[in-house]
DNA sequence: TAGACATTCGAACGAACGTTCGGTCAGCTC
DNA sequence: GAGCTGACCGAACGTTCGTTCGAATGTCTA
């Protein structure tokens, strides 16, 4: 519960058109940057971005209210960083651990270990991407937008090469926002004291979800004899 | 998109200690009080509770600031209104439902059924309550978290009902927490002109959850091969 | 008709907000 | 050692926040 994201390195991105120094000064500003985004996140994960004020971040790292403008722009930059920062570890992990892995359903386990590894390894960061999501507005918020889709595309590709490869029917955009649902929701209650770690997890998520869609496609026996 | 929670009518509580009088003007009061918390909605909705202002709810609403407060003693009562009025609702019928219904798999049917039919009809209502999960503190916070594990227990012994009926082996944690996430992320992207409605979205995340937790439960064909 | 009470509002309160200003200080180059 | 630059800060800016006050209405009872 104590700090996570761990892993905020050189965000790499226009920032304030810093220029290329010999060699030090360029890493103690990414570094510094960096630890200021860990306890942002930190922060607006306890409070939410609304909640957390410029003056609890200053305090949480130790650096003066003005101080923290010379890293960042303003509040909302903050936000924007953690978020994309979050977002494109998460697709990128994922692409590449696609690669060496060929079977459908195989393919959608990988999704499924992916999104929670890093979820349980980076709570309060997934918190910040999932529960303010609809905060950032304009360019930085179609930014945003632009990866979830991409997110999203990635999943739906991987459960329509499932249903082709099986001849099965079922509605991809459910199954996708279905799956998107039971991971997504897992920040607000994940007790790592009583829950399983990620690996143990995501195959247990995987046996649930693939079995959901496998057997509830092709209708066997008791097919949907729904009212209520 | 434009309105929901249609349906917040005499919230019944202590309230500022209002006295009995002899007919109207009680009603006349609820009535006022409950249109300004389906305003409050659909703020707080749209802009967070955090992110919205009293002076918001004062425009949306067509009161004045102050005359806001002649109702509500503070915003967050507001909040707290908002939120109880919904989960009571949602487990108040809920329990009727379950009434007259005794097989183990369509009382599963029936919770969802449930959840999705009030959610789809107040979205807003419905965020609120999701999305502002934990902003109420101290008295208010703990009687809406007692709800919520009312809510959680009650999901929590369906599935275990069918466990044993079924003489299946799973984690009903596990299970109840995957349809929450389900369930509870609908708001996020559920599409009136693209998505199903209320009874055949239940239909359809009823076949895919049962599914999952029959046959996942008992490894019959490749069960979990879990690594990616 | 007087008085009590519910309803409503304009105006203001002090506190907190995000951001900016002007400055100090260390380290570097010439 | 003068001049520049990046890092950082105290103090303040103007605005907005949740809430309160005092007064003005209308409505009902005695």
């Amino acid at each position: 519960m104590a700090l996570a994201t761990p892993d905020i390195r050189s965000v790499g991105l226009p920032l304030n058109g810093r220029k290329a120094k010999p060699d030090l000064p360029e890493k103690d500003f990414d570094r510094r940057m960096a630890m200021v985004l860990e306890h942002a996140s930190r922060i607006f994960c306890e409070k939410g971005y609304e909640g957390a004020s410029m003056r609890d971040l200053s305090r949480a790292s130790g650096m003066s209210l003005a101080g923290l403008y010379h890293y960042f722009e303003s509040k909302e930059e903050l936000l924007y960083l953690i978020q994309k920062h979050t977002f494109t570890t998460i697709v990128e992990r994922l692409r590449e651990r696609l690669e060496g892995c060929s079977d459908p359903e195989e393919r959608i386990r990988t999704f499924i270990h992916n999104h929670l590894e890093y979820s349980l390894a980076n709570k309060e960061a997934m918190k910040v991407l999932t529960h303010e999501d609809d905060t950032l507005k304009n360019e930085r918020g179609a930014e945003i937008a632009a990866i979830k889709r991409e997110y999203y595309r990635i999943c739906l590709d991987l459960l329509e090469d499932l249903r082709r490869s099986q001849g099965l029917q079922f509605s991809g955009r459910l199954a996708v926002l279905s799956l998107f649902g039971m991971v997504n929701w897992i920040y607000t209650w994940h007790n790592p004291r009583i829950d399983p770690h990620a690996v143990a997890m995501a195959a247990q998520m995987g046996d649930f979800f693939l079995h959901g869609v496998l057997y509830a496609a092709k209708p066997k026996r008791k097919a949907s004899k729904a009212r209520a």
